[in-house]
DNA sequence: CTTGACCCTGTAGTGACTACAGGGTGTGCA
DNA sequence: TGCACACCCTGTAGTCACTACAGGGTCAAG
């Protein structure tokens, strides 16, 4: 089968296929005498495993080193349980400060719900207030008297990445 | 205020500050004879704003937005209102994204609770029954039949980010 | 013989930084 | 005066997981 076939079956693009097999995650295929790549069935299930586990989140540096666990039968599978626990960690942590950053945000839109002049909008007052170093409700939204930003904010929501499935 | 000064009393790097400036964010500042940055305390108010809408989520392509806003005072503030309900869409839609994926990673995680081989692994074996097309129980948690894998996760856990908190 | 779908490699772009290399400046101290 | 050292400068390249081209080659059908 082609890259292009492959790509079909799987809904991976092949360009994202081609990049795999660069980072070391996808073997390489055997090639045709134009070079053109030919997979096998056991590498359409390497590509699925790789896909599955992205859709679990985990990183392309985790991928490997579980593909390396799953090639080394005698592997103690503590190490599997391991990297997942820290995989539910990470994505609970992610869901925790994405969960705050909503109630911040909620917090500022509440500030404001007319249509005025930019100058007496109270999102954007609140926020240049807050710039100034005064208590911003965003981040004091329980009336706390938190100083300062949320500490464990970590970036998660600066990715707004996309699937294929929504992309026009 | 030399950028490092700035940087201390921001939190904010000063290569990002640099960063800002070459991305038009912060206003250039004047120099001192040797081309050193000289900031004012109306660039230390600019920066802090941009610091905190980046801890709200917003990109940068957002937040200069928004700073074109709140230099047009008679602009009509519908827009920022606007600004922000889509960041809380977006924030909101990761956070049901995770949520989703954490009960996939913890169904997957009941796989195994012991120590054994590898080629035994109750999470292993899920993982690569999946890729054969299995119905999988992380991605049919509550016993749905559902083939594929969930179509709304958007990558927004591919990005492991960490704050200059939790770096070593 | 042409068309058009497919394949190849290699490079550059995305976002929001981060990390250097390789140099210049400014201040304090011996 | 010489030197150490902290700070500053520009410019470039790296991060992650792709994505998008450019510029070419291959193959089957009509």
């Amino acid at each position: 089968m082609l890259i292009g076939e492959l790509a079909r079956q799987t809904g991976c693009e092949v360009e994202t296929i081609r990049y795999y097999e660069r980072e070391g995650l996808l073997s390489a295929p055997q090639r045709s005498a134009s070079g053109y790549r030919r997979y096998t069935a056991e590498q359409l299930g390497e590509l699925n495993f790789i896909l599955h586990c992205r859709s679990l989140g985990m990183s392309l540096a985790d991928i490997r080193n579980l593909a390396a666990f799953k090639a080394d039968h005698q592997h103690d599978c503590e190490d599997i349980n391991q990297l997942i626990d820290q995989q539910i960690a990470k994505v609970h942590q992610q869901v925790e400060a994405l969960r705050l950053l909503e109630q911040q945000l909620l917090a500022l839109r509440d500030k404001c719900h007319d249509s005025r002049a930019a100058a007496d909008c109270g999102i954007l007052q609140t926020l240049v207030e807050a710039s100034e170093g005064a208590p911003c409700v965003c981040h004091t939204p329980f009336g706390q008297d938190n100083h300062g930003h949320s500490q464990d904010y970590d970036h998660a929501a600066k990715k707004n990445g996309r699937s294929n499935k929504d992309r026009p």
